[in-house]
DNA sequence: TGCCGCCTCTTTTTT
DNA sequence: AGAGGCGGCA
């Protein structure tokens, strides 16, 4: 029998001389408490700009100052961006010291786990990781496997499956489940889309791929079947902090447990008011069962809200008030005065963004740098028309959310041929690079695929290559596509050279895909050609073709977008971003574009009460970026195709809003550009001038 | 078999 | 707007 001996905690004297960093005058006394809190699991439950980061960062600090070495910290949050922000700003308090803390996104962190122990679960140490559009090719795939050519009319579509697996796995359900709870419609089918499940799950195994789920439920498999990996891992883990705990899965909620298994130190960090992932698995009940989870956590809370104005807590406070499932959560701050917020009509999207980029454009010369501004909307196409304004007036932006780079066809064209390099067995990155071949369709692909299955389950992943070159006139149709074919083998081999740097292996590989490029996109490839120079240069910051695969799969942080032509050089650019990637940050200005009923609310969450509260949240998550002023803006007319031009209505949210907590606007056009000093029509109504660019 | 053009549909949010 | 499905033609 295994015994525990408890060792009595080592606390260190609040004047202990060895503290560089003064914890109790930089931090109020919540955020003291937390930063300085003890051993074990403790539970912050942090409002809105209460300052949770700080106190993150600071707890960081305070870890490593008292002693523990910084490689033994783990930071885990949600995003890439916050992982960096914060591990940034921590090396920055204690000049370097934390800069060995241990970080990232689960994903990221899961991924780094895996890949170390790979032999365990059955993967090859070379894995690649799916994004959701290389899923769905998979899907594809394990159903032609299957033998389903033709599946029955009203049957589920693969976005729509693999919605349904990720659901199952991520919060721990039985297909279904799922299928009852979520699409009672395809219940029928369920048993087809079992089998469909399988086959899927086994053709990624047999291929050497993962999805980003099962590098969550992949490595809490490997901790929980391996002691000895579990107890090496997690007895490397003197503290786990987690950031957003509000929005982990039960993976993630299970993922961290086993992190804390051996040191037993955690602290979680949430807030329940802005949990805006149950899509994906999400589940607030993990924040709020912490102490059921772990007994004798601590609870902690922040409730000072250092961000906003009173103007700004007032609404956000309301639009929460008003949710169906209730918060027990007021925010107070001594930011008095300030301006009322705004709900502003526009009369269609072109205005929308004229207004914004005036204001924008003024703030900027009244001092405002364009990085403390941000442009917030529910979905990617929202900021479609701002953008295209923004151009016109050459004004920096980056752009968060939405579509990727990486998503863009012929990105993923590139990267399947890395992909293929870095494991011959992946079947999905041959399909791909194989269909970009002229003449060879699903039928011709398929058949070569079946040999380099062959090939790498037989002689090993190295001889796939080899075993396709002597293959391909056997499955072929023509002698010219069998050349053609072996022109991509002949463009590969050298790629396999893992002593290659990436960029030269990048370089190499655009030398045979650029004439493909152009003959694929013969209508636009110009416009996309940019893009291949960017994973060239992202190439050249990776030290591996792995390193390199891994970053564009999890969403490269600085996959740097070109500023817009005539900016000023360097000027740190306007944010644009969804509001879910904008979770975390802060901005003095906040413009909360496309407020419509419909929208934000989506459409598409209105079925139950509890998908409306949680695009409440989402609003008030948006509403709670803003330190100073906020705009929240909606054209009264849109245009959707075949309906043509409708009338919109506001966000259900934020119409019918007392006067005095949201003040409304309207915008006029100026009929004639305006001499200077000329009043405004009425003081606080900016008058557009005429658009410069032409609508 | 593969390619092309025409059709419709559907449109969150992220790792 | 863009993707995916389908039918007809080379």
């Amino acid at each position: 029998m295994a015994r525990r001996f408890v060792l009595q905690p080592r606390e260190p004297s609040p004047a202990d001389p060895g503290l560089t960093l003064d914890y109790a005058a930089d931090l109020d006394s919540q955020q003291h408490a937390a930063a300085t809190a003890g051993d074990g699991v403790t539970l912050v439950v942090a409002g809105a700009g209460t300052g949770k980061t700080r106190t993150l960062v600071y707890r960081v600090a305070y870890l490593v100052e008292t002693g523990v070495p910084p490689e033994q910290i783990v930071l885990l949050t949600f995003t890439r961006r916050a992982a960096s922000e914060m591990l940034t700003r921590a090396a920055g308090l204690l000049d370097g010291r934390c800069e060995r803390v241990r970080g990232g996104t689960f994903h990221a962190y899961c991924l780094e786990l895996l890949r170390r122990h790979s032999e365990r679960i059955g993967y090859p140490q070379r894995f690649g990781v799916l994004d959701a559009a290389d899923a769905a090719d998979v899907v594809d795939l394990a159903r032609t496997r299957l033998g389903l050519d033709r599946l029955p009319k009203r049957f589920p579509k693969k976005r729509t499956l693999l919605a349904m697996f990720s659901a199952a796995t991520n919060r721990g359900l039985e297909l279904d489940e799922v299928l009852a709870e979520e699409y009672p419609q395809y219940a029928e089918h369920l048993d087809l889309i079992e089998r469909l499940r399988g086959a899927y799950a086994e053709t990624k195994r047999r291929t050497g791929v993962m999805d980003f789920d099962d590098l969550l439920a992949l490595a809490l498999e490997l901790l929980r079947e391996n002691p000895d990996v579990r107890r090496q891992v997690a007895g490397r883990i003197r503290h786990v902090l987690v950031d957003e705990y509000q929005d982990v899965n039960l993976l993630q909620a299970d993922l961290v447990e086993q992190f804390q298994s051996v040191h037993g130190n955690a602290m979680m960090v949430g807030d329940d008011a802005q949990s805006i992932y149950r899509f994906r698995g999400a589940d607030v009940g993990h924040i709020l069962e912490v102490q059921k989870r772990y007994n004798g956590a601590r609870v902690l809370k922040l409730e000072h809200n250092y961000r906003s104005t009173q103007p700004i807590l007032d609404l956000a406070n309301r639009v929460l008030d008003e949710a169906v499932e209730k918060y027990d959560k007021r925010l107070f701050t001594d930011r008095e005065g300030g301006d009322l917020p705004a709900l502003v009509a526009a009369p269609d999207d072109d205005m929308e963004a004229r207004f914004v980029a005036q204001v924008v454009l003024d703030k900027r010369e009244a001092g405002t740098d364009l990085n403390r501004m941000a442009v917030l909307f529910r979905s990617g196409w929202c900021s479609y028309a701002l953008e295209a304004e923004l151009n016109r007036r050459k004004i920096p932006f980056v752009k968060f959310g939405g579509l990727k780079l990486t998503e863009a066809a012929h990105v993923k064209d590139v990267v399947a041929h890395l992909r293929v390099a870095e494991n011959p067995a992946d079947a999905v990155a041959w399909n791909r690079a194989l269909r970009l071949v002229e003449g060879v369709g699903p039928t011709t692909a398929g058949r070569l695929l079946d040999w380099i299955g062959a090939a790498a389950t037989g002689g090993g992943p190295a001889a796939a290559v080899q075993m396709l070159r002597q293959s391909v006139d056997e499955v072929v149709p023509s002698a010219s596509v069998a050349a053609s074919v072996g022109r991509l083998v002949e463009a590969l081999t050298p790629l396999r050279d893992d002593d290659m740097p990436p960029e030269e292996q990048v370089e190499r590989l655009l030398g045979y895909y650029r004439p493909v490029f152009e003959r694929v996109y013969a209508d636009d490839f110009p416009k996309r050609e940019a893009d291949l120079d960017a994973v060239v240069a992202l190439a050249a910051r990776h030290r591996s073709r792995t390193a390199l695969l891994e970053s564009l799969a999890l969403d490269p942080l600085d996959w740097t977008q070109e500023p817009a032509e005539g900016a000023r050089k360097d000027e740190p650019p306007l944010v644009l971003s969804t509001i879910h990637s904008a979770k975390g940050l802060e901005f003095d200005t906040v413009f909360l574009i496309h407020a419509l009923d419909g929208v934000l609310p989506s459409a598409y969450a209105l079925a139950s009460s509890d998908e409306e509260d949680e695009e409440r949240r989402l609003l008030y998550v948006a509403l709670t970026r803003a330190e100073t002023e906020l705009y929240a803006s909606y054209p009264l007319v849109q245009y959707r195709r075949g309906t043509g031009q409708y009338l919109t209505e506001p966000s259900r949210f934020l119409s019918g809003l007392p006067e005095s907590l949201l003040e409304p606007w309207s915008l006029v056009e100026e009929a004639t550009p305006p001499a200077s000093g000329d009043a405004l029509p009425e003081a606080d109504r900016p008058a557009l001038p005429r658009s410069s660019g032409g609508a």
